[in-house]
DNA sequence: GTCTATAGCGAGATAGAC
DNA sequence: GTCTATCTCGCTATAGAC
């Protein structure tokens, strides 16, 4: 019934596109207030552990975002693995190299997993990573086997991420399509 | 003859360990003062115009340091091209895993690329990386030709990059490990 | 539920004595 | 070349009126 001006999901949004771009440390929470259109001090009212618990609550939202509308992809039944794949990465490609900023993990991973203020996040961005790994290793499965499966599902996530890197800095994206690319091939050439 | 308390390049080894383990904009001169035993505001007699400028020459004096200690070791004659990736992915190994924060330029790509105060640096960072690249290319361009070794050579630095964000989170430097496997694999079994 | 006002702190940066 | 003192600003966070 009360008329909020604006929903958690909605802040949670605009809170991912600037720490998405800016990182965690630059973007303060009078700039994330002023995108939200409410006052500073109004966002103790939705976030009464400050700072943290946005970011938290946002690395959160990211990570289901990812499992419900990316890697369940791969969980689909009635579909080959190569024809999950290709749709798998499809959604990758447009949530990762649409807008700025690549990806919100790797970038806030990069920017504060050695600092001790936030070791309560590592959790949630192991979740994130693990279940990237799980879903492509459940794609491979069929045609590397398990163990070589795994292998092959985490260097596809770190190829990746080591993209992302790549054509941000050179604004070109052949460096995740790329990476794309050589995921599709362990499809058809199984290495030894 | 000026008893100087502290040298520039001793300021700048002090500022990548912090720039490294931290990032840019949760290291402030402060701290960086205190790591120096130097005043706060003695940083502006080293650095005129400020932050921005202690982290330009960073970033310059790494590129100049991975150039002169890493990537020559590629161009030294006498020695087979393996033999000399050896020795590059040893030095690696040393500069990248050795204590905490894996590689400043990558962190500080993804911390400030899109920031445009920070646009004045990306000639640094894309410098670093090109210099990178053309150093393996040149490794493996007897083995693979020049464009396939210039493409395989993008592909290690983006390998290593993304295993040191996946090597961070867990502490494990596995994933960094295997892309320099992977490079090593490239001079056996060039791919078709 | 929404707003104003402001506390309290630490940041980057400057001036000037010695 | 080194230091102290200080300015100014923007940040996180809180209190309390409406």
């Amino acid at each position: 019934m009360p008329a909020q001006k604006i929903t958690k999901p909605e802040i949670l949004g605009k809170a991912i596109q600037l720490f998405r771009q800016q990182g965690y440390h630059a973007t303060s929470i009078g700039q994330l207030a002023r995108h939200c259109g409410i006052q500073k001090a109004h966002f103790y009212y939705y976030f009464p552990d400050g700072k943290q618990q946005i970011l938290q609550e946002v690395l959160e939202s990211v990570r289901t975002y990812f499992l419900e509308r990316v890697y369940s992809i791969a969980y689909e039944k009635d579909e080959s693995p190569v024809g999950k794949y290709e749709r798998v990465v499809a959604k990758l490609e447009k949530v990762l190299l649409g807008g700025k900023g690549g990806c919100l993990m790797a970038n806030t991973i990069l920017e504060l997993v050695h600092q001790p203020d936030f070791a309560f996040i590592k959790p949630v961005w192991k979740a994130y990573i693990e279940d990237g790994i799980e879903a492509l290793a459940h794609l491979y499965e069929p045609v590397l086997g398990s163990e070589k499966a795994r292998q092959q599902a985490e260097y596809f996530l770190q190829d990746i991420e080591g993209g992302l890197i790549l054509s941000q800095l050179y604004e070109d994206n052949r460096f995740v399509r790329a990476a794309f690319e050589r995921g599709a091939q362990a499809f058809v050439s199984p290495k030894s």
